[in-house]
RNA sequence: GGUGCGGUAGUUCAGCCUGGUUAGAAUGCCGGCCUGUCACGCCGGAGGUCGCGGGUUCGAUCCCCGUCCGCACCGCCA
């Protein structure tokens, strides 16, 4: 028997208790007469205990023992006499009687400790030291126990959890895919899923009207903080539901997690925002509402003074920055630096200063006199102190660059504080999206998303302004979910297509097992997916969805661990009827 | 595809702007001392292809160009 207890359990109430424990030497602190040794396993530290004058063989052994080694101790647990409050089993150690190396260790590249002293790429490469660390260790374990209450949850509510398949069909529209080649069908290939979105539906069809399964997803494009080629997603479907039908569902989920796991139970239903409202109130259509300032309109009140920047520009809009008014030159110019900066795009900043003083003071001076410039303060309730940044031109590009100088200034407000959580829906967003590059309608969210009947008109004369039964669930500016009512009409999913640009022939090839399926008796059906690594991420406080993830991509979407990806053989080629020529850049 | 930042002891960084002596610090590692530590303490020691290639220069860790690697962001991601 390796054990009889973990590092992490034994308490004063253990004591004179004969155990055993196994574990990793966390660090061990030599005083010459007596060595203290921290044993290290999943569930905590306990201290081992040698004395010189107990016995001077035990002792001298002990010395030897490096940074993890993995050892086991037997002993009796005993009473500190110099008891540590910081760690749980600070109480107690273990005065050793029998000790076994099971395994040396060379010393780590890097501290095996909370507050590491090893750099993103080398944990990345020994991530199995990497994961022995507390704040990894406890964000996976984070990331099980939400995995298990989300199960917990949609049991109760009658789902059940069905698996799809991995080795599916490419389709054009969405991301790239990731291939297979299938060497029992020479020259074809496998794609790997995007989401299990055609199979949930068909799930519907085939009557299991509440489905949910935890499963892999996979897209090839470039990666962020909060991307990965491959990511788990919570994915959902219903059958004989309307939008609200979805979204209390869906809110109860986000509900019972936040309850369960963090102790967070919001009272009141969470706010809804039209995309709409979303891009005028916040330039955004995953706002962080834990900043509350708000977008407003100046163009009607700016307008028409002889201000050519304003007078020629279709859009002016501004935010209010609560007791800023006193913010220094230097400041105002990092702030137009920020919006001009490419990916903001602005091409300078306006500021209206309303002095702590009452007085009111801007760059704008020239133009407006202080009459003028008091109606700019009224949409926004400013008061004396209050700084306000307005920005001008084309009016989605300057919502946009205003929510981007929106969340600049709440992270330099500190407004955007972690343990804060401000989840919302956002509601009816666009059916289409217009691109200017290849000229035609692609689906904002999916093909197989439902116009909202009212709008369906519109689909011959302004594709662009159908609205969808479509919405996102955002938490703190990060986009979690997102789903939609689904078609569930052959005669509306061709209709799609069409506006899409798809033939009838297209259609049919890829997603005529679809067409055909709603042709036996679809029910209306709707579903969400949440990106589950950005919602361990978000409650773990951690930036990064790799940090949840056990052994994550890299930015280039290696594998630096296990050096992935890699060729592969010739006979391997061969077999696929593969043949490789690299494009040379 | 693009932009920015970074790459110097095992590790995390300083030095580089303003080129020139033996390239430093902390931590880790090794050795010694130490009987109540828990970031133990004290003393001593070892440890460097300054990412790689080229250029400028009498001379390059330092300046320039290229390249590779890492991170963040833009494009992209229904």
């Amino acid at each position: 028997m390796y054990r009889t207890h973990t590092c992490g359990e034994l308490r004063i109430q253990d004591t004179a208790k004969q155990v055993t424990l196994s574990g990793w030497v966390q660090r061990s602190r030599d005083l010459g007469g007596m060595t203290f040794v921290d044993l290290r396993d999943r569930y905590g530290i306990t201290q081992l205990v040698f004395n010189m004058e107990a016995s001077a063989d035990l002792r001298r052994e002990a010395r030897r023992l490096g940074r993890e080694f993995v050892i086991q101790a037997s002993g009796i647990v005993a009473e500190r006499s110099n008891k540590n409050p910081k760690m749980p089993t600070g109480d107690i150690e273990i005065i050793v009687n029998t000790l076994t190396v099971l395994n040396e260790s060379v010393t780590p590249p890097f501290t095996i400790e909370a507050e590491t002293d090893g750099g993103d790429e080398l944990r990345m490469k020994y991530r199995y030291l990497d994961l022995r660390r507390e704040p990894l260790k406890n964000n996976l374990l984070l990331r099980h126990r939400m995995a298990f209450e989300t199960r917990n949850y949609f049991n109760t509510h009658q789902f059940i959890e069905i698996e799809t398949p991995v080795l599916i069909k490419s389709t054009p529209e969405g991301a790239r895919d990731f291939v297979v080649p299938s060497r029992v069908n020479p020259g074809q290939f496998y794609a790997l899923p995007q989401s299990p979105q055609t199979f949930k539906q068909l799930l519907m069809v085939a009557g299991y009207d509440r489905y949910v399964q935890i499963v892999k997803c996979f897209r090839d494009e470039d990666l962020r903080a909060d991307r990965q080629p491959e990511f788990s997603q919570i994915d959902c479907e219903m059958s004989f539901v309307q939008q609200e039908d979805i979204l209390n569902m869906f809110e109860g989920m986000v509900r019972h997690l936040f309850k369960t796991i963090k102790g967070i139970e919001f009272s009141e239903l969470l706010p809804r925002l039209t995309y709409n409202q979303a891009l005028e109130q916040y330039g955004n259509d995953k706002p962080d509402i834990r900043v509350e300032m708000k977008i407003h309109d100046l163009t009607a009140v700016a307008k028409g003074k002889g201000f050519g920047v304003i007078d020629s520009a279709p859009f002016t809009g501004g935010i209010c920055a609560k007791g800023c008014s006193e913010y220094s030159r230097k400041q105002l110019d990092e702030l137009t630096e920020f919006v001009k900066k490419p990916q903001i795009g602005a091409k300078g900043l306006l500021y209206v200063k309303y002095g702590t003083d009452s007085g009111i003071k801007s760059s704008v001076d020239k133009f407006y006199g202080a009459e003028d410039l008091k109606q700019w303060l009224e949409p926004f309730h400013a008061e004396a102190g209050d700084l306000l940044l307005v920005l001008t031109g084309e009016r989605i590009p300057t919502l946009k660059a205003l929510g981007e100088l929106r969340l600049e200034m709440g992270n330099r407000l500190n407004l955007r504080r972690k343990g804060e959580f401000k989840p919302l829906w956002v509601l009816d967003f666009p059916l289409l999206e217009w691109d200017n590059e290849v000229k035609r309608f692609f689906a904002m969210h999916h093909p197989f998303t439902s116009p909202k009947p009212e709008d369906i008109s519109l689909l011959d004369t302004d594709p662009g302004k159908v609205r969808a039964n479509a919405y996102d669930f955002v938490i703190n500016g990060v986009e979690v979910g997102g789903g939609s009512i689904r078609i569930h009409s052959e005669t509306l999913q061709k209709k799609m297509f069409q506006t899409l640009g798809f033939t009838d022939e297209d259609a049919e090839r890829q997603f005529g097992f679809l067409m055909q399926a709603f042709r036996y008796g679809a029910p209306p059906h709707g579903g969400i997916a949440f990106g589950f690594d950005r919602l361990v991420s978000l409650f773990a406080g951690e930036e990064s969805i790799r940090d949840v993830i056990a052994f994550p991509k890299n930015n280039a979407a290696r594998d630096v661990m296990i050096d992935s990806p890699a060729e592969i053989s010739a006979e391997q080629l061969q077999e696929l009827s593969i043949k490789v020529e690299v494009r040379k850049v």
